[in-house]
DNA sequence: TATTGTTATACTCTATAACTATA
DNA sequence: TATAGTTATAGAGTATAACAATA
């Protein structure tokens, strides 16, 4: 039986989401051996598929890293033809980033590598349990979004 | 309105769910700066607490990282006066590690910290979501827990 | 002056390989 | 031999501070 937690207490709530997240997270980052991305450099070209080509900044705050690790994982990413950079029409300080073909490609193999690795471990889940997960991922995404 | 998922699609899941994962324990590892503990040393007593006094290796099992990592996180913790580490009685490969009262109470602190913080940034979420988000904490350890 | 992004630097996090001690 | 844990080493991940370019 898993880890009980009850539903109308925040502090129990977050105190037993911390740690089920960070073990969550490790277990998809140890994936990386094998690929050819890290779930690091995965989720900013993931990001610029769903949300289109966006400034550095932007895409920095999306990620929830500060500007200087974008800046980082964009020389990365560029090196490898992943990402473009394009100088903003009216503001010349903004870089633009978008997709490349290449990068656009290489997100899909790699995701469906990574997804096949972990759809063998979803396995395990009942239909139920599958379909928390899936009502789960919105409300993460707009707790990221807090700040 | 969050990002859509289809419920009946694994591959779409698995997809969405690692960014969704990433950015929102970046969030949480991003609150260390105001914190005495960060989110793996804090971790680690949490799981201490939660199971008795385990080995180094059961611990690192625990916790999804491999086991010189955890010899790490445990000279640290075991600097600071927060674990204790007793040769198993039996076996004197093992090293058993347990909480000090001091661990023990530092975690309880610096869980009312975090929590306040947390619980902030969960007001802005429904009764619903956060009951979506209690029911997802045992599906997301037990997917940690595969493999 | 304020903002966008980069460079320089450092610290945290974590792994693999090789080793030691014990079983 | 096999297992538990550590040491040595390196690479990934990320931050703060200081800077340059542009607005």
């Amino acid at each position: 039986m898993p880890t009980p937690v009850a539903k109308n207490s925040h502090a129990e709530l977050s105190s037993a989401l911390r740690p089920a997240l960070l073990r969550v997270t490790r277990m998809l980052r140890n994936q990386r051996a094998d690929q050819s991305l890290t779930l690091t450099h995965l989720s900013a070209l993931a990001a610029l598929r769903l949300n289109g080509p966006m400034s550095a900044g932007e895409l920095a705050s999306f990620e929830k890293v500060q500007p200087p690790s974008m800046t980082k994982i964009l020389a990365t990413l560029e090196g490898r033809g992943l990402v473009r950079r394009d100088v903003h029409p009216s503001d010349r300080r903004q870089a633009i980033i978008a997709l490349t073909p290449q990068g656009d490609s290489l997100l899909d193999s790699e995701r469906r590598s990574r997804d096949a690795w972990l759809n063998k471990r979803m396995a395990v889940l009942t239909d139920e349990e599958r379909g928390v997960l899936a009502a789960a991922i919105p409300v993460l995404v707009k707790l990221a979004d807090q700040q």
